[in-house]
DNA sequence: GCCATTCATTGGTCATGCCAACGAGTACAC
DNA sequence: GTGTACTCGTTGGCATGACCAATGAATGGC
């Protein structure tokens, strides 16, 4: 993000769509900081997380679960199996699907990417209030919310 | 984004960063499909409505005023002199600078892109009334304020 | 006159979000 | 049962956005 001193064209100082973008460029940006120092990116916090929730699942329930696809999944997945974070295992049960498990070691990773994001967040939202906080998360879910059930 | 039926992870949903990404996500998408149904994107328009609000001007400040990188200035500015939008002349006062100038064409794009965002923004915002999205904006514009101040 | 700085440009890197196609496997209809 | 449609993992590719480093030309301050 290059911002300087310059002031920004006025349309996109109050257009939706450019402060989303701009926001989730900070956020973007303090995140990959923050997981690049673990040795982490975004698509491994998500799987973990999803891990850790669910349990133990295929490949593509992960990757619907985490919103992400499928093919991703894949190369993401071999980075954290490098890492020993998650173990790859044929479901007996249906020969096309890999059962994936976080191991101890996964989610101890997990647990020090949760402490990253904790603190990013934080950064990310120091301009406002907890009430604050409260609203913004509370409209963006009703957008993200809308969008997500109006796709198939 | 691929959600499908799936529920995301509590941690995730809750997460404001999550929620930045996830709206980012779909206005990005939304975007980019609008503009590029009108052979132009993101970087395009930027640089065409930082050229319409302050006039002519030098790459380097057409990037610090769209939040570009010089150096895909270069590559935006090539693809839209191809399309008559710009044109590139050399600043007589200082050699080493190009001053940009918007074309008749450039503005009818702009004006074009201008359209296919505000209808971009309706669908984002569907879910939220007016006053409802004028919190959303005050509250990111806010936060980008305060990350923009915060960096050189 | 020198030195630091600016400018345009080239040529990379990385993450994210996609899409298409493949072979292997499964499920359902008939 | 057989065939058709679907799912799964995987490979490989693409576009966008946001960066970074380095180079040669030009400028400006001192």
């Amino acid at each position: 993000m290059i911002t300087d001193d310059a002031r920004q064209p006025e349309r996109l100082r109050h257009a939706a769509s450019w402060l989303i973008n701009q926001a989730s460029a900070h956020s973007h940006r303090l995140v990959a900081d923050g997981f690049a120092a673990a040795g982490a990116r975004g698509y491994h916090y998500r799987l973990l997380a999803a891990l850790e929730e669910y349990g133990p699942a295929s490949q593509a329930d992960l990757g619907r679960r985490a919103a992400i696809d499928r093919s991703d999944v894949v190369a993401a997945l071999n980075e954290m199996a490098e890492g020993e974070f998650v173990e790859r295992a044929p479901d007996p049960a249906d020969r096309r699907r890999n059962i994936i498990t976080l191991t101890p070691a996964g989610r101890r990773h997990l647990h020090e990417l949760d402490r990253v994001l904790a603190g990013v967040q934080d950064e990310l939202l120091a301009p406002l209030s907890a009430p604050e906080r409260a609203r913004l998360t509370e409209l963006l879910t009703r957008i993200t919310d809308h969008h997500a059930r109006s796709r198939p």
